[in-house]
DNA sequence: ACACTAAGTTCAGAAAATGAACAAATCAAC
DNA sequence: GTTGATTTGTTCATTTTCTGAACTTAGTGT
């Protein structure tokens, strides 16, 4: 099914993906297409249970009919491989979760691969059409991933060099199965599901224990060169600054994640577990923690000053997992972003706030195989 | 004609343009048509001029016949608004320049149309066929133009708002006209004519009184949600630095543009009037010269390696009109770009360097207008 | 009730691409 | 040399896809 909708389907359930539901007559506008033409296609995707009528729209003239992505037209599985025991989730074309459990991780992709074909049925068991339409699995993990979202070329968390993880689940279990980067994962989960869905260029900067970053431009997940592109995390923005894991001194990840903002917290004696706690100390007029959030703050936020100058994105979402944004380290970010960008454009680009739960990864591994689906793995 | 190309036929005159001469059945392959529809479109495009059959290649079965675009199929005037007087160039389709002159500057937009009309006659005696083939006008300018490449939404340099320049010289003399920023435009002529002709994402970065950057994503100028992609010269490269003409302060181009440096070299009593000079002292063991050459060298390749970091480009093309890159700026450029990519990567990103002449900002003018013949302001 | 408006459908015909057969131009081998 | 293998490029009937114009449908406004 996946493969038999044509180019001008996959156009028309693209821009649909994108604006929401529209009417036939607003569609063969969009896509330049005559009604006449419009009008045959959309027939074809109600019949294969892609699109269905939605709301009536009265107006002058005979009232529009709204077509929109029938949700459960297609069923998706998507598993993090960041966390142990790794989250897999299934999910339908809105991005809503039906059903959650997990599996145990592993270092060796065929002993992943087993784990998923054995949690498959279970998972599929949540919705009775889940097993006869579900149309791919999406596997995130911290790593470079290839543009043909099915080879792992490096993941130092995972130890692999090379690992043609797509293949190999999909041997085993028989789903067509894509694999991403987490940031990039996220980054097209927020534009098929979340809150970028009409917009066509912007970044994801994703604030946890390690940050991570990814680009929308002009409506494509842009992967880089080498599948580099949002690596901010190891921007130098404290020249000469501590020694990161990666080799270098002061990179963005040495000064602004979560897992270094508590271990310098730890270094000036806080007995400090989270962001929370940290701000709480903060507030009460710790010196030393509202140096840290400081430090932390403005660093992160002239990197995103920095993205914004090179890459004037349509919106800046920025995703959390712990704590709030509202305390001094938001603060100091948003200030940071303001007095580091050109004035002309200083609060021209949107910065979008978003706390997200544990179903992160998963989702947005869950993500890349509905992207698959809708917008298919060539660019046409 | 430029209108009357169908979708495959710009299709085809685009890959043509990025790879070079091709065989028929090599672009069929290319655009994933049949070698029966290829034929017909080749056959067109021959009959209209736009291409024409080159060499001969010979191997196992019947030899092929490689198609290239005509280079004098259509010309292009383009005009550079950042000097004064202002250059005026007649290119053909493969950015050769045909005939140089120059016109005055002015800051009255229908003074230019005005000059540009009176130009023009003179410049297309330069080719019997520049007149009937004329195709297009581009504008290089510095500030703000809009999608459309129709409007001049802000320009420092020329004290402009909202000036649709592009629609006031089109009514003036009656020729296609397309406005580009002038790093922007650099960017356009090197993917068109120069070094960068087969990547489809890369940054230049361009070197001069200021310092420009635009960047070309999936084989497309990418111009940022308000056409600010690029504006590489406002990133925060010294903390609460020197302040800059734009507002902020410790802006990269108050420390590595030419004037910068030359105004650092003014201020530390050294009499030099260009990098050459600057150069030589530094080689000859000033203290000064050095520690300013190294200062506009560090910061330059931080920034660079910021850009790499974000947007894993393809290559990173310097294009410089002063001095030379051998000496001692150079070399600290490459360093600082070296140390402050993640150590995987080094290496990885191409750097190229490119000495330009006066014709690069007419040249990258003509090449918009050139642009939007062959690929056509609709990104199909 | 009556015109008026705009959405969506139908259908014949135009446009674009395909597949298969074929012509053309060479190399390689005997 | 002649023959066969091989690959490019063309031709043509057929299929697929889109368009334009007329038409049906379902409302609003007076």
């Amino acid at each position: 099914m996946n493969a038999l909708l044509t180019s001008s389907q996959r156009q028309l359930v693209r821009v649909i993906s994108e604006s929401g539901p529209l009417s036939r007559t607003e569609m063969a506008n969009l896509l330049g297409l005559s009604k006449a033409a419009m009008s045959g296609i959309a027939r074809d995707l109600i019949d294969l249970g892609v699109l269905h009528e939605t709301e009536t729209v009265y107006g002058q003239g005979r009232p529009s009919v709204r077509l929109d992505l029938h949700p459960e037209c297609a069923f998706f599985v998507g598993i993090s491989l960041l966390e142990d025991p790794a989250p897999m989730i299934l999910s339908d074309l809105n991005g809503k979760i039906i059903a959650r459990q997990s599996m145990p991780l592993s270092r060796d992709p065929h002993v992943i691969a087993q784990a998923i074909t054995e949690g498959l049925p279970s998972l599929l068991e949540a919705h009775p059409d889940a097993r006869e339409k579900l149309s791919g699995i999406g596997v995130a993990l911290s790593g470079f991933v290839d543009e043909s979202q099915a080879n792992c070329v490096q993941s130092t968390l995972l130890g692999w060099q090379d690992v043609p993880l797509a293949k190999i689940i999909r041997e085993r279990c028989g789903i067509e199965t894509f694999i991403e980067n987490d940031a990039k994962a996220v980054a097209v989960s927020e534009k098929l599901f979340g809150s970028a869905r009409e917009i066509q260029s912007f970044s994801v900067v994703s604030l946890g224990d390690g940050i991570g970053c990814a680009h929308f431009i002009d409506g494509k997940l842009y992967r880089g060169n080498h599948g580099g592109a949002g690596e901010i995390a190891h921007c130098t923005i404290e020249p000469g600054g501590a020694p990161c894991r990666c080799g270098k001194r002061g990179c963005l990840d040495t000064v602004s994640s979560m897992k270094a903002i508590k271990e310098m917290s730890r270094a000036e004696g806080l007995e400090c577990t989270s962001l929370s706690d940290i701000e709480y100390e903060a507030s009460t007029g710790n010196a030393a923690a509202i140096r840290i959030l400081h430090r932390a703050g403005s660093a992160l936020g002239l990197s995103i000053a920095n993205l914004i100058q090179i890459n004037d994105p349509g919106l800046i979402l920025i995703t959390h997992v712990e704590g709030s944004f509202d305390g001094l380290f938001g603060t100091v970010v948003n200030q940071a972003i303001e007095t580091n960008v050109l004035p002309r454009y200083a609060g021209q680009t949107p910065i979008r706030i978003k706390r997200v739960d544990g179903d992160v990864w998963a989702r947005g591994a869950a993500s890349i195989a509905a992207h698959n689906f809708l917008i298919g793995p060539n660019s046409n």
